[in-house]
DNA sequence: CGGTATCCTCGGAGATACTG
DNA sequence: CAGTATCTCCGAGGATACCG
């Protein structure tokens, strides 16, 4: 996901969002203010590197904003922008309709013990032409 | 994003979402039926493989259905599901965020010659302790 | 504490060729 | 035409160490 090869939005905000971490970072910081170690007690498994990376390209995007405290020992707080509290509830929806999607089949289907991701492929249609 | 760390739904999303042509193979199949070779030609740069990959990717996440015709030469169609469907519209609210908070900023900078991303790295603030 | 630099590895993804 | 299999390679990302 290097350059971009269409000139459609999502694909820009995929560029952004893409990735483990981004939506992640967005949930805990949408809780107030976070410091650095504070992120990375939130996200255990995230390393060192990656966690400043992204939070470099979220905070280039104009999503996070990041506020430097002079004096030791260091001190730094994220934060999201306004357009990161608007990128929530949308994040929300999408968590909300995968739900949807996906327990709507779960649901229809009670008894079985859950073969989810085999049972789909099953559905292939074979149609005569 | 092999494994899941979280039991956050939209890390459940992104996990299928992620990376460059899951949306975009969403967006070209929203205008209708599609064949694999179609799909191919509205994507020059993907390859063969990948296309695959990614077309069962969205099959088993019960965003695109399949359907195979017997036949020679054989021949593939590719649909979206309800669910599909349903997520357009989710793709389509973000995209219009995220110009939107983009678009923003670029007209209330209106003479400046788009420094964009280095600029915005230029609003670290400062703060004495 | 928060960030950067360096090294190293492991798997994602391209190229190619083959099958139904 | 659609899909699978094999080989290969590059770079994302982990570990580590050092700086302000």
């Amino acid at each position: 996901m290097k350059q971009l090869i269409s000139q459609c939005p999502i694909e820009e905000v995929m560029q952004i969002l893409s990735g483990r971490w981004p939506t992640l970072l967005v949930y805990y910081l949408k809780d107030g203010t976070k410091r650095f170690s504070d992120l990375r007690r939130d996200n255990p498994t995230i390393s060192h590197k990656m966690l400043t990376l992204e939070l470099r390209k979220l905070e280039n995007a104009g999503i996070v904003s990041r506020a430097e405290f002079e004096g030791y020992p260091l001190r730094v707080e994220y934060d999201l922008t306004p357009a990161g509290l608007q990128l929530v509830p949308l994040l929300d929806a999408l968590g909300g309709w995968w739900e949807n999607a996906n327990g709507a089949a779960q649901v229809s289907v009670p008894p079985v013990k859950q073969p989810s991701s085999d049972r789909r492929r099953a559905l292939h249609r074979k149609i005569s032409s």
